[in-house]
DNA sequence: AAGTGGTCTAGACCACGCA
DNA sequence: GCGTGGTCTAGACCACTTG
């Protein structure tokens, strides 16, 4: 990356993640940052809003910029991450079970989902991840086939995302996420070890491609003892 | 509010929000907006950033600015917003039961959430919130007496963020946030309308000050079938 | 009064999408 | 090649905090 604010933004977080910025200490002031970093201040606080953005520093008028101790992203289906991204840190203990990949014209809701066209299919890739030897999560993933021509069952065991983006080089955006509780299905019985919990946490997720366009439907299924959802917001 | 960036913010909002700029129209280029408006183009860029840091809209390297239909906060704990600006929106609908208000000495757990010396005394208030007159929300609030002197009933009833706010002066900036769901306790049988439901939603919530000092912890308690949770997520 | 961050200006060059 | 958004510069004035 060429950019000079995020060089500016990395070598910060570096700096407070190593520990050579302090807790609760102060960052120097944007003029002397924009000095020893040759730039000016404007691109300093560049860096500085995207520091805030991450919860990494706090900043106050008249007095200064703060490195907070909000410990970052424990287990997070916050912002947008993988499941691989995430398994990679839980090492050994996490698998990915793919249970089908078909091509299947999409019912009512789904078209809906995902604004279809009549005659549009779609694929539809179910897996179930394991914790521990324990199956706690479903995904339900649907792609319009238009958009994803060719996808494998080696794809869907890796990371649909990594292959999506690296590989097609299409680039994910945003999403929209909607959680809620609900009573298991019969699939859920049929697919998760749910050791008698009588509801299932459903996280509902928009994916959206760079230029706009809704992409993805996913339904994430946990069982709700292995649930956890982690957030950092700021106020207006 | 005098910030210009902040005007077209609002003004461009209300455009879309009045369908005047529709959902999937372009944006006048930035070069336009910052001579309609009277500014420069950075001026015009940091509106257009909200607007894309709220989901108003989506910017296109080498084409421009479209408006999105992302839904706004149909139900959100996102964010920040406290429960009676959502009750507000949901009419005579909601209401707020104080059961007690207490200052008392806090246990160990509350010791560390809210990192309290040891002569530190609390605030506790406990609230139930009420949808057509079924108790779904347990809301258990914990303040340092230090920081917040007086508490009373009337504030509770009503809303103790506009009160810390607008009679104390102090500034909300931002919140740590998790989610889990887990078994209900003695007291959510005891204060809400559980109806066989055999789990709680948990919301916890670290509340922090414009000077970076956490000054509440929160534990919200919602009856799985009234919880929903609706967040805006962009990539990296 | 001095130092801090917040806003704003008037330019400049670049990378990208499209016709 | 033109228009778009992305980055960067070198200033300026303001509001706020603190000694």
């Amino acid at each position: 990356m060429n950019n000079k604010y995020i060089k500016i933004y990395d070598d910060l977080v570096s700096l407070i993640q190593e520990g050579k910025l302090k807790v609760h200490a102060k960052l120097p002031s944007e003029h002397e940052l924009a000095e020893s970093y040759d730039t000016t201040r404007e691109t300093i606080r560049k860096a500085l809003k995207l520091l805030s953005e991450h919860g990494y520093i706090q900043k106050v008028r008249g007095k200064g910029s703060i490195v907070l101790d909000v410990k970052k992203f424990d287990f997070p289906i916050s912002g947008l991450v993988s499941f691989k991204e995430l398994a990679s840190k839980m090492g050994q203990r996490a698998k990915t079970l793919v249970q089908s990949l078909d091509v299947i014209n999409p019912n009512d809701y789904l078209r809906e989902q995902l604004k279809l066209k009549k005659t549009d299919k779609i694929w539809e890739v179910i897996r179930v991840r394991q914790f521990d030897d324990e199956k706690v999560i479903l995904d339900k993933d649907y792609f319009n086939k238009k958009m994803i021509t060719d996808l494998t069952m080696q794809v869907c065991e890796n990371s649909i995302y990594e292959y999506i983006e690296e590989e097609l080089g299409l680039i994910i955006s945003f999403a929209k996420k909607e959680i809620t509780v609900e009573e298991p299905t019969e699939e859920d019985h049929q697919f998760l070890d749910l050791q008698g919990f009588s509801n299932i946490v459903v996280v509902k997720n928009y994916v959206y491609l760079d230029d706009a366009s809704l992409f993805q439907y996913t339904e994430s299924r946990h069982r709700p003892d292995k649930f956890r959802f982690v957030d950092f917001a700021r106020r207006k």
